[in-house]
DNA sequence: GCCCTTCATGGAAGGGCTTCCACAAGATAG
DNA sequence: CTATCTTGTGGAAGCCCTTCCATGAAGGGC
């Protein structure tokens, strides 16, 4: 009866339980619980009937109370730091879309200053709140390596990795060199680098996949051509250091770079601001090249690597379900090559807008 | 000792609860409860030897069990469209910062689809899973509006409202208004206007400021200057239809407007791609005034409205928690004033940054 | 007609917490 | 010295579900 009293009072902090459907219906709880969960040995008649009482008191099982019993929240989180580039945004899509197909809900910790990274480690970590984690693009830190060992506690590494967990990445060394080389190809010889600091493996990784496309073809490497970042506060993954390194290449004279690659796109957008700022114009001036091919490459015609970002949340998603279902084998990593997008600031001409297509390589 | 065998297994689905606790620091799971809520009533010998044995066991209460017990989940989710455009990522870095601050976790349900937007809505519903929730930016589906109300479940409609739920917003009207006073101040006298589609409230609004400026400016209203999607599948809030709708504004030759409003940042940004491929440039050949403010705006020299994004989204979070301590008041409609962005696009030359303040004005 | 399966079903136990009530012991007041 | 209050504490009950075991009925084989 109390559902139904709750009824017709019209509202009131609803509280249809299990107990309440069991005794409309006049059956045992453990039957309303097999109805609700689909499982097949009850009788046509029961769990019509037992639906039938479900849909006339308005009942939904209680969520905390499913993941207690259950010992599964069904949740998974996402820490993504939110301060560095728009790749992240790309990312979620897919992460979001393939989190809803598997029914899980996603916890965003959205990381935007130095030091929340520990809390909402720490915060996942909880008991009952999350069966995995989704990490981004930032420096796994150490200390909570063992921890998370420790706990069992599923999680995949994305843009970044370590021996220990599963991870998913792009080829940065290769990207970088397919940059490379296509500007060389196009006859430059003095090509400039607007990097980020070298403290972030992606960085690294993308100078030297520059550097060996100058070896490979027999361009002498000049170190003054490698701008970085002067503003150690971050990363240098953002417009004000694109700027800054394009001016100090344009600062150069006549011994100035007729061609520059940037580590990121955001970089490559500060870098063509600079050359507006001096009337200058890309592919005209200075061909630039960027790199993640992010949504507003394609608005501003920048020439760039395309990395798959929505298989890369998609596919991330995938990894830690298959973690979460099967926590005992031992962890993959995962890579994609990433492919060249012409567009208008190499200066290659238009070409179809290129296939963007991608291709995974499991390893 | 269970806690301590566990710790001796070095790890397996540690299940140090409150009674292990309890014993090993012989005292009644009721004070163990006491000391890990921080209540008062606990003697300062006691409460030590509690939290001694809590860190010695490395306890972590169960979450799950928590929100089982307080009936209250201490979760809201936040439902975006994601397929718009970035106006959302900015949003979400206030909802976020705010939604830490005050300790709550943030679900994400993304929409990139329509039709999701009523499975997430279901879902949200579902009792025990959050306390609040933020619809952004759509049309809120009238047949849940009763049910809402029914199961009293907070929410807080953002860049859209209803007379039944809180709701923030900006001031559509004026800000159109006053992108289009700017440029008539500026002496254009034929001003195009690139619009979304009139389905959407932002966009009939917008459509308004524009015609009042005219009005006031003694300019005829010319239906030809003003530019709709032609894609009826979105709502137009997007790039190709802001390219679309430049191209048609560019065909009309010598009729052609000598500046445009675009109802968006990212609408104006394919209509700066269609003037590159016209060879054409903004201000010099048309003028142009776009509406948000996103990131971009300013990698681009975009000359536009400045909606305060970061502040709704952390009010946002503010109205939703004070409803969810009391959600016994009348419904509350916020208003910002939005405010223009001065770059290169409008031809105004280089006024200072503009201040980038925002006022709120409750109604 | 009897024994063994199979299937549908009821409900206790268990998941881990919060909260409330009861109680003891000390403090305060008259 | 008794009556009253305060403070600290233990633990049962309650939050709502899933799961497992026991039971009874029905079906199958010989």
């Amino acid at each position: 009866m109390k559902g139904i009293v709750l009824l017709q009072m019209g509202g009131g902090p609803l509280g249809v339980n299990i107990y309440d459907i069991a005794r409309e219906a006049h059956v045992g709880i453990g039957t309303v619980s097999r109805v609700f969960n689909n499982r097949r040995n009850v009788s046509a008649s029961t769990r019509e009937k037992v639906l039938e009482v479900g849909r006339r008191l308005n009942y939904q099982p209680h969520a905390s109370a499913q993941r207690l019993a259950r010992q599964r929240s069904n949740t998974i989180s996402a820490i993504i730091p939110f301060f560095t580039n728009y790749f992240f945004v790309e990312v979620l899509q897919g992460v979001q879309d393939r989190v809803e197909q598997l029914g899980y809900d996603l916890i965003l910790y959205g990381i935007t200053r130095k030091g929340q990274t520990e809390t909402y480690l720490r915060r996942t970590m909880q008991r009952g709140r999350v069966d995995g984690v989704l990490f981004f693009s930032m420096k796994f830190p150490e200390q909570f390596i063992s921890r998370f060992q420790q706990l069992r506690l599923p999680i995949v590494l994305v843009d970044t990795s370590l021996p220990e967990f599963d991870s998913i990445a792009v080829e940065n060394r290769r990207g970088a060199y397919i940059a490379t080389a296509h500007l060389l190809a196009l006859g430059h010889r003095r090509i400039g680098m607007i990097n980020a600091s070298l403290t972030s493996e992606p960085a690294r990784l993308r100078l030297e996949g520059y550097r060996q496309a100058l070896d490979d073809y027999g361009v002498q490497y000049d170190r003054n051509l490698v701008r970085f970042p002067k503003n150690l506060k971050s990363d240098g993954f953002n417009r004000e250091a694109g700027h800054d390194a394009m001016e100090e290449l344009l600062a150069m004279g006549g011994d100035r770079p007729s061609a520059a690659f940037a580590a990121s796109d955001i970089q490559a957008f500060g870098a063509l601001q600079a050359l507006r700022e001096h009337s200058l114009h890309a592919p005209k001036d200075i061909a630039l090249v960027g790199f993640d091919d992010i949504e507003f490459a394609q608005h501003v015609g920048l020439s760039t690597i395309h990395q798959p970002m929505y298989e890369i949340g998609t596919l991330a998603v995938d990894v830690l379900a298959a973690r979460v279902e099967n926590p005992d084998v031992v962890p993959r990593h995962t890579t994609f090559i990433p492919e060249l997008v012409v567009r208008e600031t190499c200066g290659a001409g238009t070409m179809s807008p290129a296939s963007r297509a991608s291709r995974s390589m499991p390893v």
